[in-house]
DNA sequence: CGCAAACACCGAGCGGCGGTCGGTCTTTTC
DNA sequence: GAAAAGACCGACCGCCGCTCGGTGTTTGCG
């Protein structure tokens, strides 16, 4: 953990929802499925995925002598993580905010977003219910 | 409105930070109160303002022969489209990865947060309720 | 065992963006 | 009119992601 800021460019969202939706893989076969249609030299490719691996985003292990990499974060976790920060950097540490900013949100999506809310938040509740706390 | 993936520096949100909290202000009041902490030239500041004025993050109104600048946007707004933005980039469009993480962030402010949350779901419903969505 | 292919890593250049100013041109004011 | 006030322009810097070429190292085949 970590990670202050974290900023994205669009060829390493690229190789993160490339990751998740296919699991680890190497930078070759990155590059065939993400590299192809950008023109994009495999190096490239390396050095975008081995900063996203310093940004502790992804995770390698060697096989044989080429590396295979496999997402550090989940999407879910990712995406929470980005909320989280322009909540932080822009609507302060009140929850109050946040909690309009997400009702608002929700709401643009339809009155059943905003039921499908409601249920995962009684989940949320009831999971968290029995056991309490951490 | 437009606005695509837009990004804040650390002076531009003291900006319009400052702005949201006191009322509208010309760059020289801004200055005085932002840009003396930093030891910033007035210039700095207008500059800032200015390209804030271009992202249509302020208005600005002539007033003898200095501008009065005026946020376009609301604080609220403005969170409300960064987290949408950093949904959008990458939990996608579908719908329930946004609410899991609005559900789990709302979390881990504490309980009351997501009664609170709830709370405001009832009113937003309250607020559009007869008109049914689409 | 030695060599060629495969691959990771370094260094570098580019473009975009925010921050930071100095200088200049225009407008207001006395 | 001249001085003061302020807006605008252009420039430079540093950071960051993108993009490669080149180089060194490791692997595996003949």
């Amino acid at each position: 953990m970590s990670g202050r800021a974290l900023s994205l460019g669009d060829l390493e969202r690229a190789v993160l929802s490339f990751l998740w939706s296919h699991g680890p893989a190497d930078v070759k076969a990155v590059h065939r499925a993400v590299g192809a249609r950008r023109d994009i030299t495999l190096n490239t490719v390396q050095s975008t995925m081995e900063r996203l691996y310093r940004k502790d985003l992804l995770s390698r292990e060697k096989v044989s002598h080429a590396f295979v990499y496999s997402t550090a974060v989940t999407r879910e976790e990712l995406g929470a993580a980005l909320v989280h920060d322009a909540v932080r950097n822009v609507l302060g540490s009140d929850t109050e905010p946040m909690l309009s900013a997400f009702v608002d949100l929700t709401a643009r999506s339809g009155d059943d977003a905003l039921a499908r809310l409601e249920e995962l938040i009684a989940e949320r509740r009831r999971a968290r219910g029995a056991r309490s706390g951490r």
